[in-house]
RNA sequence: GGGCGAAUAGCUCAGAGGGAGAGCGCUUGCUUCACAAGCAAGAGGUCGUAGGUUCAAGUCCUACUUCGCCCA
């Protein structure tokens, strides 16, 4: 068999993702023990960013390692169908055909937008099988499938009879652009650089005039008063007196209410109850008061006939002159005016947030409309309940708090939208009885009188179906055996940005329909910004896409490139840096793969551990144990960097540097072929969760029998014995090489010189190393001879040094590295120095003495050891030198 | 305004009371028969600032500075 010196995965990844596909490898297998997971549905328009990529790797790392542990393991996929997102994306399709959607009606395009789905909605499935995701595509849903809406039409249905549904006639945020109110978590605050005009409103007489600040004058068109705070000083006597609105010539009155600002602007603002959220609060506190001043009532349904000067569009309407105008435009025509007119005192530049549609950008406009709402109040108790008991653990735990604040001050959730593309509400209107009947079933008929029904025309809020995804996708509202099976589900990966929006409302919907929690823990990982510490996002043009790197990398170096550095609770500043170093890392295994299959003997036994005698062999095996050991314990506390870095340090450095190298003298030995076949093949599997396919394609080559490593099972660390002395005694055996090595080194020694290291027992009676120890530092170092002797030569000049009991030695000749040297070693001494008092001093204080633990004090004496031995031979070598460079 | 987090090597980050760590980058030397995506040897840090607790503080406490995030 040959094998290229070279990892190339573009020439394997395809062939081991279809061969477990058709092996039906990812669906779950008989076990007791189960592990479920639903992964957090991508949008059907979306494509893979560094976000998904990071959240789905780590799920998958689990759900293989659980899987290969004989868990029972089901990753649940699917996507979302994305009311908003994918409406807008099909709507700009229309749009270069010069068509709205009311164009074409809603039937057409509905279907419109089913068609765009077979197109393009599974582009992101293809992508998660290039990533090497073992999600069981068998059970793929779908939030818009059949199923999965009789799941959303039940859950709506059950609450709306619970009377937990009702329509209101509220202040929402209205996208002038997608034609449909958002929830409070769809909005997208950001701050931004704007005009804060300064106008005034004149008196009733015109003898004096109120200054009133704004951010917004186009809104003063719909104006029912001016406030102040009441214990401001400079407006106290004018509360109650009218002014009289410019343009309009309306009158209105100056109320005091506390939450004005009075060091915003001037201390008076403009109050517009149809387009401000805290206007329309403060209009309704002091309702009473505005009737008895404006002559009529100013209910909100009375707001919304009178007052509301802008359509549905952010179109100027009821106001002559700016009729027609769109809002920006309208507000620079206004302020354009105002100035002509003598009302524009000033404007001056104003910082402040402003809220955009989270799917399109557009600015939101606050809107007065008729919605249905979710009572949240009875709903929430339980899921706050399950979070403060901690039957959910939220890792890391500082999430715990930020989502119980949000459920404790929840509000009436907004979960009608005006767009199509969704579930339409299963509420239907009789025409004759004039109520509301909530069903399951489509209703053409009124079940009381008979007369014809009509459908509610707004669809839900696509988070509603969302928050039923961990049971709604096991069957639910049937008794499923998947759901009896996986539900609740074991573990939640999700983004930190949804907490709310999605995590939130699922343990909502879970303790609501199944009396149950949705999930145990929820893992939030980091966040993945630029290594700048910037948000990555497509429109600054800051991302990255995963899929090039994987094109560029490899998906297992992508995969490992992404565990290794992501620490739990911290953000990731992603470094493409570790992505190279995952590259070099899977060239390593297919290298180490490499030479052990070039060194097999065809007919290789499996390890008899009974036969393990030698130091290195016992040595490696018990290393092996460790890795085991750190590599389950980490990833079952989800510590995805310590777990990635535990098997890399092991492989690269234990098994490649020193084993291997070490192997190589006896490389026809049997057990040495056993141990290191089944080191590689323990490790492969170790290594099989972050890189699936160079796991794959290097077991696969092993002279072992199994289907597939992704089913093959986790290695048991107390199969290879733990065995101290053997470490130690390979510790101390590393530390001459190293040493050997650096002084080899400092001699100026050439790669081809070949010196003599004579080693030096003193009085020691046994030989403190093996033959088999000295033949191979004589290797490992290129060295000419090991020799011990019995004394050392006077005639000779040596560089000494000192590991342990035995003394290193090599002969000083001609070098010109010896000044560089020199000083080297006087900085070397320095530091050995101040490290020495230190521990001199602590070991002299009398607190220490008393406090410390036996154990520590006996280290510090070892470590003064150390040092004192370490100083000596520095000053050996220093004096040595200095006599060789004379 | 309220809350949360971060500051450790040139860069990206681990570490959480008892001798400062990794990867990348840098320097030097090597085509040594698995691997130059490699091997070997090095350089590089008053662990943000100021106080405090402790025999002992990157590590715990307090304040401050800078940066980031969330909520209003």
């Amino acid at each position: 068999m040959s094998i290229p010196p070279r990892y190339d995965p573009f020439s394997i990844e395809e062939k081991w993702y279809k061969y477990w596909e058709e092996k039906g490898l990812f669906a779950p297998r008989e076990g007791e023990r189960r592990f479920s997971i639903t992964i957090p549905p991508p949008n059907i328009t979306g494509s893979l960013h560094m976000g998904h990529a990071l959240n789905y790797t780590l799920q998958d790392i689990i759900t293989r390692y659980k899987r290969m542990r004989g868990f029972s393991a089901l990753c649940l996929p699917g996507t979302d169908h994305a009311g908003i997102a994918t409406q807008y994306v099909v709507e700009r399709e229309l749009a270069k055909q010069k068509k709205t959607r009311f164009d074409i009606g809603r039937e057409a395009f509905v279907q419109l937008v089913w068609q765009w789905k077979e197109k393009y909605g599974d582009t992101i499935i293809k992508q998660f099988k290039r990533m090497g995701y073992s999600f069981d595509w068998s059970r793929l849903r779908f939030t818009l499938d059949e199923d999965y809406s009789r799941a959303v039409k039940t859950a709506f249905v059950r609450l709306y009879e619970r009377g937990l549904i009702y329509k209101g006639l509220r202040m929402v945020n209205w996208c002038p652009r997608c034609q449909t109110s958002l929830s409070d978590l769809e909005v997208d605050s950001r701050e931004e650089e704007t005009t804060l005009y300064y106008i005034k409103y004149p008196v009733d007489t015109g003898a004096f005039f109120i200054t009133v600040a704004t951010t917004r004058p186009e809104t003063m068109l719909g104006d029912v008063a001016i406030a102040v705070h009441p214990d401001d000083e400079r407006y106290k006597d004018w509360i109650g007196r009218m002014f009289v609105l410019p343009f309009t010539g309306r009158e209105i009155p100056l109320i005091a209410d506390p939450s004005v600002d009075p060091n915003f602007g001037t201390g008076a603002v403009k109050i517009t109850p149809a387009h401000d959220p805290n206007d329309f609060e403060i209009v309704m506190r002091h309702k009473d008061e505005l009737k008895a001043k404006l002559g009529h009532s100013l209910e909100p349904e009375n707001i919304l006939k009178k007052y509301t000067i802008m359509n549905k569009q952010g179109k100027i309407v009821k106001v002559k002159y700016f009729e027609g105008l769109d809002r920006f435009v309208a507000r620079e025509r206004i302020v354009k005016e105002l100035d002509k007119l003598a009302f524009l005192e000033k404007s001056e530049p104003y910082t402040t947030v402003i809220g955009h549609c989270y799917r399109c950008g557009t600015v939101l406009e606050p809107y007065l409309s008729e919605q249905w709402f979710l009572k949240m109040s009875e709903l929430v108790k339980p899921a706050i309940k399950v979070l403060e008991e901690g039957e959910i653990r939220i890792i890391p735990e500082k999430y715990t708090d930020m989502l119980l604040d949000w459920l404790r001050n929840i509000k009436d959730w907004c979960i009608s939208r005006q767009i199509w593309w969704g579930h339409q509400l299963p509420l239907y209107r009789c025409s004759s009885c004039n109520t509301y009947i909530a069903s399951v079933e489509k209703l053409t008929q009124c079940p009381k009188c008979g007369k014809k029904v009509k459908q509610e025309e707004d669809v839900l809020d696509t988070w509603f179906s969302s928050a039923l995804w961990p049971f709604a996708t096991l069957g639910w509202p049937d008794d499923t055996e998947d759901l009896r099976k996986y539900y609740p589900t074991d573990i939640l990966f999700t983004a930190r940005d949804i907490l709310y929006l999605w995590v939130g409302r699922m343990i909502i919907m879970g303790m609501e329909f199944m009396k149950d929690i949705p999930f145990e823990k929820v893992y939030v990982h980091p966040t993945v910004l630029t290594e700048e510490g910037k948000r990555m996002s497509k429109s600054l043009g800051t991302g990255i896409d995963p899929l090039e790197l994987v094109e560029k990398y490899g998906a297992d170096a992508v995969r490992f490139g992404l565990a290794v550095q992501s620490a739990t609770g911290q953000d990731l500043r992603f470094s493409t840096n570790r992505i190279e170093m995952a590259r070099a890392f899977c060239n390593k295994i297919w290298n180490a793969t490499r030479f052990v299959l070039l060194n097999l003997a065809p007919d290789v036994k499996p390890l008899d551990l009974n036969k393990v005698e030698n130091v290195f062999d016992r040595w490696i095996l018990s290393k092996l144990h460790r890795t085991i050991v750190g590599v389950t314990k980490n990833l079952d506390s989800y510590d995805f960097d310590s777990a990635s870095l535990a098997i890399y340090n092991f492989f690269w450095d234990d098994f490649c540097d020193w084993f291997i190298e070490i192997s190589k003298r006896r490389i026809n030995e049997e057990i040495v072929q056993s141990i290191l076949l089944e080191v590689l093949d323990s490790s492969l599997r170790l290594l099989h969760p972050f890189m699936p396919f160079v796991t794959e394609e290097l077991w696969q080559k092993l002279p072992i029998s199994g289907e597939s490593i992704s089913i093959a099972s986790w290695p048991e660390a107390d199969k290879y014995p733990l065995d101290e002395e053997a470490e130690k005694r390979v510790a101390f055996f590393q530390e001459i090489v190293k040493e050997a090595r650096s002084m080899r080194k400092m001699l100026g020694v050439g790669p081809r010189g070949k010196p003599e290291l004579l080693l030096y027992y003193g009085n020691q009676e046994r030989p403190l190393l093996e033959a088999e120890e000295k033949e191979l530092i004589k290797s490992l170092c290129t060295l000419g001879d090991v020799k011990v002797i019995k004394e050392v030569p006077e005639d000779k000049k040596f560089l000494k040094s000192r590991v342990g009991d035995v003394e290193l030695l090599l002969e000083v000749k001609k070098s010109e590295k010896l000044d560089e040297e020199i000083d080297r070693i006087k900085r070397e001494l320095e530091k050995v120095e101040e490290e020495l008092r230190k521990v001199e001093e602590r070991l002299k204080d009398e607190g220490f003495l008393t406090h410390a633990p036996k154990h520590i004090k006996e280290k510090q004496e070892a470590i003064r050891e150390e040092l004192l031995q370490k100083k000596r031979s520095l000053e050996e070598r220093l004096s040595l030198l200095s006599e060789a460079g004379e």
